[in-house]
DNA sequence: ATAATAACGAGA
DNA sequence: CTCGTTATTATC
C-alpha cells in the first residue's frame, strides 16, 4: 500500500478480477480501494487463499510491467526494518515515479517486454504469508542458465592498477568467480579509482554477473561512466540518477529491470537498481554525506548496499582515498577484508606533505600578499608555477564572507544578543546577525576585547581574487557551486576549488594547499575530524609523486590526529582511532542510535509508547531548530534492530490515533548535535 | 476519509 | 436493560 502511515506498514490482501488476472504479477504497480479511496499500491505476491473474511477486488493494474524485483522487494523490507521506516517509504526510493512515454518506448524494444526473474509468470506462491518471504531471495540468479560468459571461471581479466594492492588481483578473481568477496579499499593517491571500478565490474561481468556502484556525485559519475565505457564498451551500462529527469531515469531504470544491461553506475538514486544477477555492489567515497539520502526514513547508500550483498551473496567493494569508521567497523569485525597497498608503495606515491602554523605572524609575510596565506603554502605555490606546474588550492566552504571572527584570538564572533553568527555583507560594511539580523555596530569580542573581525571562511571568490593579486599574471580558475571543473590543463595555473569540486589536472599538481583548515576542524561535529581528513585527502591525491616534484601543504597545527593522517597518508590509522573513540562514547557506529525529533510532547509521546529493548538509553532532549526537540536512544549494535521495531511500532500507535504532531524517526542521522 | 465497533449514558 | 449517541479503531 503506497501509503506512508507507519501503522498500515503491512500487507493486505485483495481479489484479483479476472479480467486483471495476467497482468496481475509480482511487482506490479495497482490501484486498490482502501478505506473508501482508491490509492496506489504494490503487487506484492499471488496466493490461492486469504485469511481475510472479506476481500474487495484489485481496481486496476497501472502498468502490466513488473517494475519491482523479488530482490528489490526483499532489500527493501530489509530497509526499512533497518531504519525504522515503511516499505512505502523505501518503495517511493527504490522505484523511480512511472514515465509512461519511457515505459512505453522500452517495451517496444523488448518484444516480450517481460523483466526475468526469479519467480514466473505463474504467479501464486505461498499461501498469504509476510511480503518478503516465498520468492527467489536474488532476484532470479536460478533461472538464465544460458547466460554465456560463465564457463567456470575461465574468464579471467587483467587486474590491472589493482596490482598495487597485494590483495587487489585475488578480489577481482573473486569477483569473476562469483564469489561474496568484501573488500574495504584505500585508495594510493594519484590512484585512478574510477579505472579501478571499471576493473571490478569488468570482472564481475566477466564471470556473468552484474553489478551496482554508486558514487556521490554527478562529477564523479561522469569520470566513471567514461572509464566504464573504455573498458566494458558502449551500451553495457546504464546510468541511473534523478539529475537526469525522470523520463530518462525511468528509462534507465527499465533498461536494467529488463535485464537488457546489468551494470548500473549512478548516484545514491541507483542503490536499489534492479539488477539480473547481480554480483557486485561497489560504493566509492563513502564518507561523502550526498550516499545520505535525505527523505525518509534516510536510508545512507553504503548501508543500503552492504545490506544488498549480505542478503544476497554478493560481493561488496567500499573504497575511498579516506576511510570512514563504519568501513573501519566492517574490517574489524571481519565482515569486510581491507584492501591497502604496503607502506613503500604507498611512500613512494604520496606528495611531499607538510603542515604550516595559521599563525597571524606569519600570514602578514609581505611577500604573501595575502592575510591569509602563510609564507610555506606561498613560496610552495610560486615554485610550482615557476616549474611550469598546476597549483590547486582547497577553500573549504562557499560563497562570500560566510562568517566572521575576531581578528585577534579567533574566537568566532557572536550576536551579542541572541549568540548567533555575525556575517560582514560588504568587506567594509557593520557586521550583522544572520539569524535575528540585529547589527553589531560596536562589536567587541567577548573573549580578548579585540574590535576588529576579519573573514572566517573566506569563498572561493574571494580567495580567488586574493591569489590573482598575489601571482600576477598566472590563470586563475575557480571550480565550486556554480561551475564544477573536471578537469584542467597541466601548465602553470591557479584552481582555486571547494572541497568536492577540485578538478584533476593533467599529469597531476605541482602543488596543492589545503587553506583554512581550522574552519573544518573547528565544526562542532562528531565527524569533523574525519570529515576533514576526507577532503585533504580527495585533494591532495590530485598532487603529483613527491618524486615527481608534487606538493602539499596544509595549513594546520601538525600534532592534530587528521593533519597526522593525512602527513602519513594514513586514514585506516586515523580511522581505527577514531571507531575506538567512538566505542569509548558510545557513539556510532560502535552502537546504533536513533533520533526522535519533534514537538516537545510528540517526542515524549512516542517514547512513552515505545518498548524499547532494556539495554537502551535514551539521552537529550536537545533543541532542535524551529522549537523543535529531539531525543537520541542509543543501544549495543545487537539491540538495532529491536530498536528500530519499536520505534516503528511507537510511531505505528501514533499514526493510528491520528497524533496530529509529526515525529521524525532517523536511525544512525549523519548528525548527532 | 469512513465504516465498524466499542463505550457510554439516559430513559424505560 | 435497551436504544441512541459518541469515542475508538481498523481500513483487505
Amino acid at each position: 500500500m503506497d501509503v506512508p502511515l507507519p501503522h498500515l506498514d503491512r500487507p493486505f490482501d485483495y481479489l484479483v478480477p479476472e479480467a486483471l488476472d495476467a497482468d496481475a504479477r509480482p511487482g506490479v504497480r495497482v490501484k486498490v480501494r482502501f478505506a473508501g479511496q482508491l490509492v496506489d499500491g504494490w503487487l506484492l505476491e499471488r496466493a490461492e487463499s486469504s485469511a481475510h473474511p472479506k476481500l474487495a477486488y484489485l481496481e486496476k493494474v497501472v502498468s502490466p510491467v513488473p517494475v519491482l524485483s523479488p530482490e528489490v522487494a526483499r532489500l527493501a523490507r530489509a530497509v526499512a526494518d533497518r531504519y525504522a521506516g515503511s516499505l512505502a517509504d523505501v518503495l517511493r526510493l527504490a522505484v523511480p515515479p512511472r514515465h509512461a512515454r519511457a515505459e512505453k518506448a522500452v517495451t517496444a524494444a523488448a518484444p516480450d517486454g517481460s523483466p526475468t526473474d526469479g519467480t514466473g509468470p505463474t504467479g501464486s506462491t505461498a499461501p498469504d504469508g509476510s511480503p518478503a518471504d516465498g520468492t527467489a531471495p536474488d532476484g532470479g540468479a536460478a533461472e538464465d542458465a544460458d547466460a554465456g560468459a560463465r564457463p567456470g571461471g575461465r574468464a579471467e581479466v587483467d587486474p590491472r592498477g589493482w596490482r598495487d594492492y597485494p590483495a587487489g588481483p585475488a578480489l577481482l578473481r573473486a569477483f569473476t568467480d562469483g564469489k561474496p568477496a568484501r573488500a574495504v579499499w584505500s585508495a594510493l593517491p594519484g590512484e585512478d579509482w574510477a579505472d579501478r571500478y571499471a576493473d571490478a565490474v569488468a570482472a564481475t561481468v566477466a564471470g556473468g554477473r552484474g553489478a551496482v556502484v554508486v558514487v556521490a556525485d554527478a562529477r564523479d559519475l561522469d569520470r566513471l561512466d567514461a572509464a566504464l565505457t573504455a573498458v566494458l564498451g558502449a551500451g553495457r551500462h546504464v546510468r541511473l540518477t534523478a539529475a537526469d529527469g525522470p523520463a530518462r531515469r525511468y528509462r534507465a531504470f527499465l533498461t536494467a529491470r529488463t535485464g537488457e544491461v546489468d551494470v548500473v553506475i549512478g548516484t545514491r538514486a541507483a542503490m536499489f537498481a534492479p539488477v539480473r544477477r547481480l554480483g557486485l555492489v561497489a560504493i566509492w567515497d563513502d564518507g561523502d554525506d550526498l550516499h545520505a539520502e535525505p527523505r525518509a526514513p534516510y536510508p545512507h547508500a553504503r548501508d543500503v548496499l552492504l545490506t544488498r550483498a549480505q542478503l544476497g551473496d554478493i560481493a561488496a567493494l567500499v573504497g575511498g582515498y579516506a576511510r570512514t569508521a563504519e568501513a573501519q567497523l566492517l574490517v574489524e569485525t571481519g565482515w569486510a577484508r581491507e584492501v591497502v597497498a604496503d607502506r613503500a608503495v604507498v611512500r613512494a606515491r604520496t606528495p611531499a606533505l607538510a603542515p604550516t602554523g595559521d599563525d597571524p605572524q606569519l600570514a602578514r609575510d609581505p611577500g604573501a600578499a595575502s592575510a591569509r596565506l602563510p609564507s610555506l603554502a606561498w613560496t610552495t605555490a610560486r615554485d610550482a608555477l615557476r616549474a611550469d606546474l598546476p597549483v590547486l588550492v582547497q577553500v573549504p566552504r562557499r560563497g562570500y564572507v560566510p562568517s566572521v571572527a575576531c581578528a585577534d584570538c579567533r574566537a568566532p564572533a557572536r550576536c551579542p544578543h541572541c549568540a548567533g553568527p555575525l556575517s560582514l555583507p560588504s568587506a567594509q560594511g557593520t557586521p550583522a546577525c544572520r539569524w535575528c539580523g540585529r547589527v553589531a555596530a560596536a562589536y567587541a569580542c567577548p573573549e580578548c576585547g579585540g574590535r576588529r573581525l576579519r573573514a572566517s571562511v573566506t569563498g572561493a571568490r574571494r580567495t580567488a581574487e586574493e591569489l590573482g593579486r598575489a601571482f600576477p599574471g598566472v590563470p586563475v580558475r575557480t571550480s565550486g557551486r556554480e561551475e564544477v571543473l573536471a578537469s584542467v590543463p597541466g601548465g602553470a595555473g591557479l584552481v582555486i576549488a571547494t572541497p568536492g569540486a577540485e578538478p584533476v589536472a593533467e599529469g597531476g599538481y605541482g602543488a596543492v594547499l589545503l587553506l583554512d583548515s581550522w574552519a573544518l576542524l573547528t565544526r562542532a561535529d562528531l565527524r569533523a575530524g574525519e570529515e576533514a581528513l576526507r577532503r585533504w585527502m580527495a585533494a591532495a591525491a590530485l598532487a603529483r609523486p613527491g618524486t615527481a616534484g608534487g606538493r602539499v601543504v596544509v595549513v594546520a597545527d601538525g600534532a592534530l590526529a587528521p593533519v597526522q593522517a593525512l602527513l602519513r597518508w594514513d586514514s585506516a590509522w586515523f580511522a581505527a582511532r577514531e571507531l575506538a573513540e567512538r566505542r569509548e562514547l558510545g557513539f556510532p557506529p560502535a552502537v546504533r542510535m536513533a533520533s526522535v525529533t519533534g514537538a516537545a510532547e510528540a517526542v515524549a509521546d512516542l517514547l512513552a509508547g515505545a518498548r524499547l529493548p532494556g539495554d537502551a538509553e535514551v539521552l537529550g532532549p536537545v533543541p532542535a531548530d524551529e522549537g523543535r526537540e529531539r531525543m537520541l536512544v542509543r543501544v549495543p549494535r545487537s539491540r538495532a534492530a529491536a530498536m528500530a521495531e519499536a520505534l516503528h511500532a511507537a510511531a505505528g500507535q501514533r499514526s493510528a490515533r491520528k497524533a496530529a504532531d509529526p515525529v521524525r524517526l532517523q536511525v544512525d542521522p549523519l548528525t548527532l548535535f
